[in-house]
RNA sequence: UCCUCGGUAGCUCAAUGGUAGAGCAACCGGCUGUUAACCGGUUGGUUGCAGGUUCAAGUCCUGCCCGGGGAGCCA
């Protein structure tokens, strides 16, 4: 038996294993907070219906004990959750040490040093349940329209954009580099099976030390043959639909009940999403006042700033050349300009997607690469892509710890992954 | 790397340069419907580390360590 399928016990005998989560006692009555993975329960203990020995262990118990507890269902409206377990049998299976964590506040560096006992938190409880509904709605969505998930490796010879700073591991002597990116190699794998996707953990060795960092995270990148910038972003719309569908489908009351999230902000998310081209973005910043220099690109001040004028995400388009990896496609309307979109969230969550059209051309592949320094040897046999039935093509990355800080309404992103590494912290 | 704020009981925080304290947790007791239960009591301290100023330093000064927030860069 679950606590999430209890409404079909009432007035029945059942067994539940379990653990505490808190108890209230008012002298003859022990109210056990308890939970079982799935859900949460409170459960009574009575003097005089229970024996002696019952009410006695009942007494003692410690926070997070696991207990295994029988009795019957009962509807009643006194309990927080409608229903509740009359106890009438309790067995301990381990009687929980005194528990460092308490029911008030705690601080970040408290929770994020103890994260393997944070974990059992209700808000926490909720935020990575709601993750693996995102994660599971991103490979429906994709599988459903003819993607095959294609992994790519997480040991590299060499950084795929040579900017962001990489891991360096050793590999038998040799240097090698853990992943900031699958999108070479997905580059690789559609010319064999068309639209392909990969998922899986990236590093970046960035210095970054803001609520929309960390290290070590989550990103999908799908990648779509013959796909133009136009076709990626109504990709991406439809995908980020399809999310807020399901988890509000699955989570909306958790959501709404106990992150407080404002559902309405995401249920009147629909497409098509607003577009401005980088120089529009940079007009409308310095209505807003902004003084930003269109060279210094935007900032977190100024994505925060557009962001808040709309409430669905915001494609940004079209990024000036110097501020993209030497990869991306440049406009044939304005060389200067690449065919680049970013992803912005509302609410100031920021970036969340990083989309391009990929420079299918050798010659302007070639030219980009040299503006950029990247040394020639690493791209070998990525140039071999552009001589052996070359195609348009593009593909996005989306970052899944902040969509789920999006979703969830979180700080910080290391609240949104389950084992969070930051620049400070790698501990448990 | 830079800017900024902080480090006092297990946790969250107080304390004009002058006797280190509260709430919560834990422990003991009370309560037959609790909702972060409540009420009474008890225990709990090398004030991050090292120096310095002073009759006197948690408090002022210097250096270091650790953490939070932010910048740049990015998803």
């Amino acid at each position: 038996m679950q606590i999430k399928d209890i409404s079909r016990y009432v007035d029945q005998e059942v067994t539940i294993r379990a653990w505490m989560y808190n108890k209230r006692s008012s002298g003859s009555i022990h109210f056990l907070q308890i939970r079982d993975g799935g859900g949460r329960l409170q459960a009574t203990v009575v003097k005089g219906e229970v024996p002696d020995e019952v009410f006695e262990l009942a007494d003692g118990l410690t926070m997070e004990s696991s207990i295994i507890a029988t009795g019957v269902v009962r509807e009643d409206k006194r309990s927080p959750m409608g229903f509740e377990l009359a106890i009438s049998d309790l067995e301990v299976v381990q009687m929980a040490e005194e528990y460092p964590l308490q029911k008030k506040e705690h601080g970040v560096d408290f929770l994020f040093t103890n994260r393997h006992l944070y974990l059992r938190s209700e808000s926490q409880w909720v935020i990575l349940r709601v993750r693996a509904t995102i994660i599971k709605a991103c490979i429906d969505f994709l599988d459903q329209r003819g993607f095959v998930r294609i992994d790519s490796p997480i040991l590299t010879p060499t950084s795929c954009e040579g900017t962001s700073t990489l891991f360096e591991t050793d590999y038998f002597g040799e240097s090698a580099y853990l992943s900031q990116s699958g999108q070479l190699y997905n580059e690789a794998a559609i010319m064999s099976l068309g639209k392909v996707y990969c998922f899986g953990p990236t590093f970046r060795a960035e210095k970054s030390k803001t609520r929309r960092h960390i290290t070590e995270f989550w990103m999908l990148e799908p990648e779509m043959a013959y796909y133009d910038l136009e076709a990626n972003m109504e990709l991406q719309e439809d995908l980020i639909l399809h999310i807020i569908d399901q988890v509000l489908k699955v989570h909306g009351e958790e959501l709404c009940g106990v992150l407080k999230r404002d559902l309405n902000k995401l249920s009147g998310v629909v497409k098509p999403f607003p577009r401005l081209t980088y120089d529009e973005a940079m007009k409308k910043l310095s209505g807003l006042g902004s003084e930003r220099g269109y060279d210094e690109g935007l900032g977190a001040e100024e994505e925060t700033l557009l962001s808040q004028q709309y409430d669905n995400p915001l494609f940004i388009t079209h990024f000036p050349m110097q501020q993209k990896a030497f990869y991306m496609k440049r406009d044939s309307d304005n060389p200067s300009l690449t065919l680049s979109a970013d992803l912005l969230a509302p609410e100031g969550y920021g970036e969340i997607v990083g989309a391009s059209v990929r420079e299918d051309d050798l010659k302007l592949l070639e030219e980009m690469r040299k503006l950029h320094n990247i040394p020639a040897e690493s791209l070998a046999w990525y140039y071999d892509l552009r001589r052996f039935g070359s195609v348009p093509h593009s593909g996005f990355g989306m970052g899944l710890a902040r969509v789920v800080a999006w979703l969830c309404g979180l700080h910080h992103v290391r609240e949104a992954v389950p084992w969070p590494r930051t620049l400070t912290r790698i501990y448990p």
